[in-house]
DNA sequence: TCGCTTTTGACAATCATTATCAATAGCCGT
DNA sequence: ACGGCTATTGATAATGATTGTCAAAAGCGA
């Protein structure tokens, strides 16, 4: 049976009010900071629960930390991220979602979970990043 | 300076040789199984290398491990993955392609990538799967 | 309220990946 | 072809995130 503690709920209204996504790790930290002495393992095994539950997506980040966010929405929708300064735009992408279905199924797998994430340089570093690469063009020794 | 080393070329060949996707730790399997004598260190930075050179390609599994690909053709297509077997489908995905570059584009996002990859169960292991559920579906106490 | 069961939490274990650093081997200029 | 400088290698330790362990505490039903 699943118990109802003030932990799990401190775990799902921290993330509530995070906007982006928050590694677990992150997650632990700004509870401690509002005053939660949970532990670390429970904020670990809140947030699988929770996405387990559909509650929160998660997704990884490049570096390899599994980041989670709210699903404010049953709505099952992808991210576009700056990989520079972590911009996160939320995307639909219904034909995404048909297309996924359908080339699953036509392959014949079932359960179908599809990783869709476009990742790049949102506007502003963009600018920032060409500006930077001016001054030192010259590789030469 | 860049030297050209035979490790480098072993790694190089290793994953042009391989289908589908592999750590870095099946990667340094394989290649002992070959009996190259190269280091696990070295295919790390070798396929580090490599991607950074954009002659591999890499994404991550779900359970958080990075998976190289020999980039092999110009044609960039995407993959359907059992999670039960490893089985690899290449798919086109022209019209994900497209959606991805017009979404980046509509956000005013540049260098866009995108990771866009199918996880599911193959017929095969959907069947076997569905057999091993048979025998307890009865979760009553 | 009582008792059973789930959950917690501190810590150890695990796993992939990266850093370290001395020894080796490539490459360049001579 | 040789010497020397320096990138690369590789064994191992370090790191860092995540998961397992297990006794103690708390929740929920009776």
């Amino acid at each position: 049976m699943k118990r109802n503690t003030w932990q799990r709920e401190a775990v799902r209204e921290a993330l509530d009010h995070t906007e982006g996504f928050v590694s677990a790790q992150g997650l632990h930290s700004t509870l401690h900071a509002t005053g939660s002495p949970i532990g670390l393992a429970t904020v670990y095994r809140a947030l699988a629960d929770l996405a387990a539950a559909g509650d929160a997506d998660s997704l990884q980040s490049p570096e390899g930390e599994s980041l989670y966010r709210a699903c404010s929405t049953n709505d099952h929708h992808h991210h576009l991220i700056c990989r520079n300064c972590g911009l996160t735009v939320e995307i639909e992408a219904d034909a995404v979602e048909t297309w996924a279905k359908n080339v699953a199924a036509q392959n014949g797998f079932t359960q179908a979970a599809h990783v869709v994430d476009v990742f790049g340089l949102c506007a502003a570093c963009t600018l920032a990043s060409a500006a930077a690469a001016e001054p030192a063009p010259t590789p030469a020794s």
